[in-house]
DNA sequence: ACACAAATTGACAGCGCTGTCAATATATGT
DNA sequence: ACATATATTGACAGCGCTGTCAATTTGTGT
């Protein structure tokens, strides 16, 4: 059995394959009671345009690209369901390339994807989001696209929440359980988020009127395994931190095998707090304080946001979602003692 | 600047149309010095098919569907990851499916998808792996398929490791330990990989020589906190176990934490052990034995056997690969005291 | 009722490629 | 050298849709 086509269609509604094309893709012009016979045509036929005719006709592909590099992968479910979810509503589907390259090789490898895929816009995950020679190249390819990043000017689009903000929010939990010596993870300085959420952990402290200690921060890659190398090495300075602050869930996943290991307690011995809350820091023990990052959202709102650049309908645009501050038990100053089984 | 066609190509190279797209498609039948010749003039030109314009004339899309429903992040990305390797040398797109739909409208669904995607084939993973009903729709309408399911007959082409023999392996550690009580937290029964666990539990235990008590046996979802209800629940009958064998990774940490909450110390008071290896398994504290699953060399592995199918070079066929016994200090017998912070 | 503008509809070319099949070049056997 | 088989190449239609633009219908003001 042959698929149904568009002439099909417009032969049982007594129309011509134009004004079904019209019906389909929502087009303006079409009288209602037209409209009305097409759309049960479609439905009696049961009937499902033919992407591939349609991206070659209209010169589009109705897919979206989904650009990722270093991510955790449950950062990347989310995002990623989250676009599927508003593509779907549009028809648009989404196509997935990983950038395994070299940092500097990206901008090539997603010429080549472009190319091939025709994919009709970008969504970019961090890091990528933050590579500025990719990011010059789309703008001159003109190639629609939104980043998820936080902004650090007015240009283009992006989706994110207000890190300094967030940061901020985090450090409150620390200092009120009166710290005064907060360590601290940073992320790969690539990622415009870590860079906002330093910058946010030291006017904290000052704001705290703490001064800063250049050796209670060290550097991280937001794997677990940089976490708790980190933790070791601020473990070993000569006044350790009594709390420490972790660029991400995955580090102060580390620092938590790391205190463990140098039999510590958490969260009497020591303060963890962590960034994004994947469902890791609900499943350690203890649980992770951590700031909940809306990421299916982000995702959801990246996909619509660039819909609409891609219909014309809007311009770029900065949308700063909610995130939410999760106290869990890596910082409690109640339930001391449940950090660790009981003897 | 117009994209270049494959008429720009033929025109460098002296040849017809037909014969780049020859060579493109790697069709027998083309000379080696007219290969060369061709093969010289896309590289100079930076030519890449028009992906549209392919699936249009050649009546495919050059795109596989990977469905998914109910899985771990962790899970999927490793799969998705193979996936794009493996379609990626042969210029194959992956395109997302979630099926977020009850089990029954699952077809339904996956119609909708297959009609408007045009997708050349699809990867199956668990549960939806093990729709009956999809899979004789699929059948039906031709569709070249491959499950990430244990093969339970010999039909249809899937992946997966030797479910039983790998469950078998980590009930291995837990009997050398001298366990004599089991406790066993199923997975959802709609997975064949659970049943196939189920079985292996019972058999290993019979192999011992331990006599099968269903009180030690309790229902999960694969989810964080059906794992902890159900070790709940195990910790509170008549003669609890001394160790508790979880169906996947994440009920194993939701084990972790009610036997912390008890006040229990893993692994002297209980061994854990969970299956799949996800990276949660290295970062819980303390750290989870487990069966690793070659879950990217299995998304690699089912992306090239369909594409096998997809060019008629193959037939259906069931791959095992190889899974991994990793033992790790949540089953320990040497390091007791180090499950927890010392005093 | 008429001229004109605006809304609605349709005819048709062509997007860039592949399948078909015929044409031509080369190899093989006698 | 000739007939035949085989390998290589090319011409061309057409995949199912959308963009363009012209044709037709409807509405509006006088």
């Amino acid at each position: 059995m042959r698929n149904i086509r568009l002439e099909d269609v417009a032969q049982k509604a007594g129309v011509s394959m134009k004004t079904v094309s019209r019906v389909v893709n929502g087009e303006p012009n079409v009288r209602a009671s037209t409209q009305e016979k097409v759309l049960e045509a479609i439905k009696a036929m049961n009937y499902r345009p033919n992407a591939s005719a349609r991206s070659l006709a209209g010169n589009r592909s109705y897919l979206i690209g989904l650009l990722y590099g270093n991510v955790s992968p449950a950062y990347l479910f989310e995002v990623q369901n989250g676009a599927l979810k508003a593509g779907n509503m549009a028809h648009y589907g989404l196509v997935l390339h990983p950038c395994e390259t070299a940092e500097d090789d990206v901008p090539e490898d997603v010429r080549g994807f472009l190319k091939q895929s025709r994919v009709d816009g970008l969504i970019l995950t961090p890091p990528i989001s933050d590579n500025v020679r990719l990011l010059h190249q789309l703008d001159g390819e003109n190639i629609p696209y939104v980043r998820l990043s936080p902004m650090d000017s007015d240009v283009g689009s992006t989706v994110s929440i207000d890190e300094k903000q967030a940061a901020g929010a985090m450090m409150q939990p620390l200092l009120d359980l009166g710290h005064k010596r907060i360590g601290f993870i940073k992320g790969p300085m690539a990622h415009g988020a870590s860079r906002w959420r330093y910058e946010s952990y030291k006017s904290s402290l000052e704001d705290a009127g703490i001064r800063f200690d250049p050796a209670l921060v060290t550097d991280g890659d937001f794997s677990f395994d940089s976490g708790k190398a980190a933790a070791e090495k601020l473990f070993a300075g000569e006044n350790p931190p009594t709390a420490i602050f972790a660029c991400n869930d995955n580090m102060a996943a580390g620092v938590i095998h790391a205190a463990f290991e140098k039999g510590m307690k958490i969260p009497d011995d020591l303060s963890v707090a962590g960034f994004d809350d994947v469902p890791l820091a609900r499943q350690l023990w203890p649980s992770l304080t951590t700031i909940h990052q809306p990421m299916r959202g982000m995702g959801h709102m990246a996909m619509q946001q660039l819909l609409m650049m891609i219909r014309g309908e809007d311009n770029p645009e900065q949308s700063i979602l909610n995130y939410q501050l999760i106290v869990r038990a890596s910082t409690s100053s109640v339930g001391r003692g449940l950090s660790r089984p009981p003897a």
